[in-house]
DNA sequence: AATTACAATTAAATCGTTTTAGACCAAATT
DNA sequence: AATTTGGTCTAAAACGATTTAATTGTAATT
């Protein structure tokens, strides 16, 4: 690859020093005086040179990067895919790089992205985590390292955050079953189940089963590893099937498994909602085209990207040192033909 | 934020040299001769006060960044979601991390987008381009900076580039087709249309319809701004039906407008396929299970990936100077239930 | 005893940029 | 005439790593 032009090589077929070269490139040209016939000169020659600054070298010298970092357990997954494209476009705005990493909700491994996302040195990190300790987020805040969990949380509200009432989300939802009339209510979530928002998500169900005085049946209430999803999903629903034990409504914990529920029941010939009715924790598009539609908790994508981003530029920006700013996000039931027992 | 340990900190606590530390730490010990008792000592050290390298300052001063650079129109799409978790993954498995850019179809931003990995200095870049003329590439070639095309190309076969076969697609779907039985049928695309997979498609519709001595018909082939996807089928589809001037089949040239004009068609009463047949270039998992299911070309998706960032580390490693490699995959049709007549 | 060889280690240059402290010169002030 | 001021500009250090050439001390060879 051929050599770039650099600061010194403007500088020298210019007579100036790189000292001034470097002003005029930064816009520091009037604030240290250099006079504006220099600025131009200095202006034409960079453009006749096509000088590009090394980012490495200056985000070396100066510690600013410009660069922040986006975990998540998949990219792929519709979810992530959505916030990511915020974040990114949020972090053009205003001139950050984005570097995405999934961790496909492997705690070590996530350990190793933030390792080299520090390495790397980006000013800050936004992340939904699979960890089951805080122990690395303690660090971070111990070093004072910008960073903002999104979707996924640790409940005793220390760190900045931004997640969605997935407790409530789920309670809507449940009510919003009993009132159709459906009473043999399931559940299908994904393991690991640590995770935060799979956690509140069924605290929020036994919740509304409990005060609804519904029976919980175990057989309808599954966990499944969430590689998996797709291969269990199947397996499960026709065992239910030919035991003739099959709940009237599944409620699925997020896109991934209402997905699959959705593919499985109609290869199944259970009919929704005649058979069976189903909810997914998380909207997406093809809920809409599907058939029946699907009724699902929406959750608000692009606030939680918003806020996230905002939060961790105050932090960047040091208006908030030391003050950890924890949001949750209401989020809202969007009723479609899958729930009403009507049809 | 606390400053970090460096190799001068690790030199300094044990009585070293920061050359003798450095060379510990890239594993090239032994290469020049450290005892082993030495690299023990500074192994310890390293580990008892946390040193991890500032990859800045590496990159800096080696050149080799251990980044890759990612474009795409936009990475919430299915589509290239799939392929940056795949790309991502491969990057992972070599120790490489991946910057993803989302350009909006828009030719300047991803020039700026471009500029912006190449001062960043990532080592390579893989993307599917927006771009109306090839300087910038030719300008890569010149400089022997590795890229490969993914997706869309040029046509000319000058750069390195991984593609499909989309007339090949096209004109497959469009046979399958005929032989169900239809005759009247529709495309809809996007525009910019001088993206060179749509020009591809559209260019095999013609010709397969002209093959099989099938009409033309202006109303039924319509472009839609590929930002205006959600708004614009519903109206022409609306006013098609209105004018009771439907084709009987449609060719939906991406997974967005198919998922539009399925959305759509559901949405007017249009039955599938009883009263019109879909088709979708791009294959996506909602079309299992929306109702009908929907006949789809299916991209081979980790194929591409895989072949486009193989051929990124060649040209990386020095392996192929100067070598140009286009490769053009094939395609699957995955016939569903939104094409048969017979339903 | 002087030279050579080798193993283990280090000094110093370097990458491209920013930034601090000061240099230089002409004009203004005393 | 000597000093101060202000406007332009520059020298040099620093950021944290890698790498080349050199150094040291000891053992082996002549």
């Amino acid at each position: 690859m051929n050599k770039k032009t650099t600061l010194s090589d403007v500088a020298q077929s210019l007579g100036v020093s790189i000292t001034l070269v470097s002003m005029v490139v930064n816009n520091k040209g009037n604030k240290y005086g250099i006079s504006p016939e220099t600025q131009q000169k200095v202006w034409d020659k960079i453009h006749e040179l096509n000088y590009k600054p090394n980012l490495l070298a200056k985000g070396f010298r100066t510690g600013k990067t410009s660069a922040i970092g986006l975990i998540v357990s998949d990219i792929s997954n519709r979810f992530y895919a959505k916030i990511a494209r915020h974040i990114e476009d949020l972090a053009w705005q205003n001139g950050y790089t984005v570097i995405i990493c999934s961790t496909d909700e492997s705690v070590d491994k996530e350990l190793r992205q933030m390792g080299i996302l520090l390495e790397r040195k980006v000013e800050g990190i936004i992340v939904s985590s699979s960890q089951t300790s805080t122990k690395i987020f303690e660090d971070l805040v111990a070093m004072e390292y910008p960073f903002v969990l999104i979707d996924r949380n640790f409940g005793n509200m220390k760190f900045s955050s931004v997640s969605i009432n997935n407790e409530q989300g789920v309670e809507m939802a449940i009510e919003h079953l009993y009132q159709q009339g459906y009473r043999k209510i399931g559940m299908f979530s994904i393991s690991p189940g640590y995770i935060s928002t799979i956690k509140n998500r069924k605290i929020g169900f036994y919740n509304s089963m409990q005060k609804l005085s519904l029976p919980i049946v175990d057989d309808w209430c599954i966990e499944i590893p969430f590689n998996q999803v797709e291969q269990d999903i199947p397996q499960h629903l026709s065992l239910l099937k030919s035991n003739k034990n099959l709940p009237e409504a599944i409620i699925a914990m997020n896109n991934n498994l209402a997905s699959a529920t959705l593919l499985s029941l109609k290869n199944l010939g259970i009919r929704i909602p005649r058979d069976m009715a189903l909810i997914s924790f998380d909207d997406d598009q093809s809920f809409n085209f599907s058939s029946p539609t699907i009724t699902a908790i929406e959750q608000p994508i692009e606030q939680i990207s918003h806020h996230a981003f905002d939060i961790l530029m105050k932090q960047i920006n040091n208006k908030t040192k030391g003050i950890y700013q924890a949001e949750i996000l209401p989020v809202k039931l969007k009723i479609r033909e899958s729930t009403s027992k009507g049809c």
